[in-house]
RNA sequence: CGCGGGGUGGAGCAGUUCGGUAGCUCGCCGGGCUCAUAACCCGGAGGUCGUAGGUUCAAAUCCUGCCCCCGCAA
């Protein structure tokens, strides 16, 4: 069968790799134009463009799908368009242009989280478990009906990142499972229920990464997990910014335990939110409602990433408070 | 010319203002103590101080060019 494939970002280069890879002729690639990217913001063609000029497939670049694009993707004889993560809806036309029409890889349970960010708010919320839907397009926010779905928990201490590559991979053997059936004409999608949680993954800024360590610890942990890589969480040190990589919380912690330890050291604890406490194997970070994060990577202003254990090397002594 | 921080043994930092024989906390190797250890004790290896040039009796430190890394912003 022949398809265009639609996306973006790595993951999305990823999936078009593994299309490559089967029977399927990949014979057109829709992108997002080069992007100016970096502090010496270079043109730089997506993770998805690379891939497919590497293989030697055409790319069509554009930030949306126009009537002219549409056109030309049916020119192509392309009789199904597959995409992930591609960043723009399609209009009834650009969905009519290919005969069995386009299906869509998303990171959650539809419906739930439907919308831009769907991996980051899963984690934010602590939920339990998540997965990737395979669906068809329509023109609404990932409203279409669902072909199947592969259910993952998310593990302790597993960040966006982590958890995306592996629903990459789960979308992957999704859309090996589904695409024969696509072509045989004999897929039967069903619509989406209306049961359950339907909430809408709104896409993340910058100052939502921003820590609030007045939080309970738990949530700080998710927001940390649920930021990296992208926004990734941070606090104020000083006149500039730590970002926190990875960190883990430690619930309700005996304080008094821990003093006694500090008057022994000589160091003054305070009790405030935000307070650091360097220990010999470990970095503390107190939290809200008398709970203690245990930072395990950071990044100061500057510098690259380290473990926390590093960072409190140079930082004991000058640091003693976050946010 | 967007703003800014940084490049010092394997890691993280100090030393640079007011040039003068490279330091700290770790790690690593060897030995000791111990039932044992991430603990403790003793000893050891490891650095052209990003790079090129300049000033000087003498440069990590002062001057100039260049390379690389990173935070913010886009």
């Amino acid at each position: 069968m022949k398809i265009v494939f639609a996306g973006t970002p790595a993951n999305a280069a990823r999936t078009l790799e593994a299309l490559l890879q089967g029977p399927h002729e990949v014979v057109a690639v829709l992108t997002r134009p080069d992007a100016p990217v970096g502090r010496k913001r270079v043109l730089t063609p997506s993770a998805t463009a690379i891939v497919a000029e590497a293989n030697g497939v055409p790319v069509l670049k554009a930030n949306r799908v126009t009537e002219d694009i549409a056109t030309q993707l049916a020119a192509t004889g392309a009789q199904l368009g597959v995409i992930v993560a591609y960043g723009a809806l399609l209009k009834n036309f650009a969905l009519e242009a290919l005969p069995l029409g386009w299906v869509n890889l998303h990171y959650s349970l539809l419906p739930d989280w439907r919308g831009a960010a769907p991996v980051q708010n899963s984690i934010l919320s602590g939920d339990r478990e998540t997965g990737v839907t395979l669906f068809r397009l329509d023109e609404g926010m990932d409203t279409g009906p669902i072909f199947d779905a592969v259910r993952t928990v998310i593990q302790p201490g597993e960040s966006s990142g982590r958890l995306l590559e592996r629903l990459t991979e789960l979308g992957i053997t999704l859309l090996d499972q589904v695409l024969p059936a696509l072509e045989a004409g004999i897929a039967r999608p069903q619509n989406q229920t209306t049961e359950g949680p339907m909430r809408l993954a709104s896409k993340l800024a910058r100052e939502d990464a921003r820590i609030d360590w007045t939080r309970s610890a738990t949530e700080i942990e998710r927001l940390i997990l649920a930021m990296n890589p992208e926004p990734m969480a941070f606090t104020a040190l000083g006149e500039d910014t730590l970002r926190i990589l990875d960190a883990v919380s430690l619930g309700k912690t005996d304080w008094s335990a821990l003093e006694s330890e500090s008057d022994a050291s000589g160091e003054a604890i305070g009790h405030l939110p935000g307070s650091v406490r360097f220990e010999a194997k470990r970095v503390l970070v107190e939290c809200g409602h008398g709970t203690l994060l245990q930072l395990k990577s950071v990044q100061p202003a500057g510098k690259n990433p380290m473990p926390a254990d590093d960072w409190a090397r140079g930082a004991k002594g000058k640091v003693n408070k976050l946010g």
